[in-house]
DNA sequence: TAGATTGTTAATCGATTAACAATC
DNA sequence: TAGATTGTTAATCGATTAACAATC
């Protein structure tokens, strides 16, 4: 069955969410309980969930604990992942700094970069290694995921050098649709300060621009 | 009119794209050229850009300058912003150091966290405020954004004071639903590896998830 | 049993795409 | 004029939501 891509991502709501409820002490929840907290519908919840199994009681709603074992199997939060990150400038280090991604069992174990001189230098305890590694470091450390962070110029090509490598899937934090056969989900920091500008625009109510939409 | 959210978002795409054509010289472009580059289809693009006027040349296409400066209109990327920093950590100081929000015209001018510890260091050549100056800050510099950098328990509190303090948008990159009165961009970093990690799984011709889905 | 809440169907809503007359 | 490409309508596709029988 082919399961919608919002789906996908509200999954990881799901678990989160429900992972506060645990902490709360919560032993049971209603699709509505979940979708108050992330001002979406009931249904929607329910509907999300059916594509993977039922997994709640009728009159009582889910078992928590059970739920988040579950939609952690199904979006692979159960497994530890390791990450190799491309690019050893600002955003490349800055992630490698992250440790929201270490508590999410994503871990950072290499940084690439083309330029010798920042080679051999550690980044968040990790040491830089030159991006003509790549093949052989993907095997011995069995990386499956890459960060790309490099400059637009360069990501089509870095891309492409992790395909063949045999990473299975890339975070992509360049500003250009890449083309490859493996998964990638794109970042786009600057593109989300441009939609929220013109929020902020089309928000203000005195406002020359307001008029050439309506 | 209501503009559908994805339209903005490749709004922001589309002046990338053109940008990109002007610097390699290119005067005209069709809807198909821009859609080519961006994996879309060209009726997407004038859909898009119908929304906001006739801005192409029937049997000509674009003229590329002039169709650049129409969307750094739409989207207030012909203005300058600026922008607050509320949290020092390590995703607020990578932001703030992070060029390609200037490159763009979105001026991290202040940071802010509430431990007094960080107050008075500069990352960025930024001195960090302290929290209960936000207020005051904002007005005296001028600020129309903020980035919410703190921890998940901190987000909507800190969201309240940035709604108050007269703030016009925010980036978040909590991993909570911000309930605001003003337009929020979620950028959810965690949240795109964990999406990446369901690709991922659902791809290996092996897998007994795969099972499951069917 | 009565009340609550699920899982699922069908209706609705919204966004994408194909098709084509208008026109440069 | 002939060829190309727009702007826009209508058809299609996909995702969300309401409604309700099933059932705990």
């Amino acid at each position: 069955m082919k399961i919608p891509k919002p789906t996908v991502r509200r999954l990881g709501l799901y678990y989160r969410c429900l992972t506060r409820y645990k902490e709360e002490g919560v032993n049971f929840v209603s699709s509505q309980d979940i979708a108050d907290r992330l001002n979406i519908k009931p249904s929607q919840v329910r509907k999300d969930l059916s594509y993977f199994g039922e997994f709640g009681k009728r009159g009582l709603g889910y078992n928590v604990s059970k739920l988040i074992s579950e939609i952690a199997y199904i979006i692979g939060v159960n497994k530890e992942w390791n990450v190799a990150i491309i690019g050893a400038g600002n955003l490349g280090s800055a992630l490698a700094n992250y440790p929201g991604l270490a508590k999410h069992k994503f871990n950072v174990v290499a940084i690439f970069d083309n330029d010798r001189q920042k080679v051999g230098k550690k980044i968040a305890g990790i040491p830089v290694s030159h991006i003509s590694e790549l093949d052989e470091k993907v095997k011995e450390l069995n990386i499956e995921i890459a960060v790309i962070a490099v400059p637009e110029s360069a990501a089509q090509y870095v891309a492409e050098l992790v395909e063949k490598a045999g990473i299975k899937g890339i975070v992509n934090f360049s500003p250009i649709k890449l083309r490859t056969n493996i998964p990638v989900e794109d970042v786009d920091i600057t593109l989300s300060f441009e939609t929220l500008a013109y929020m902020i625009l089309k928000n203000s109510p005195v406002n020359i621009q307001q008029e050439e939409q309506v």
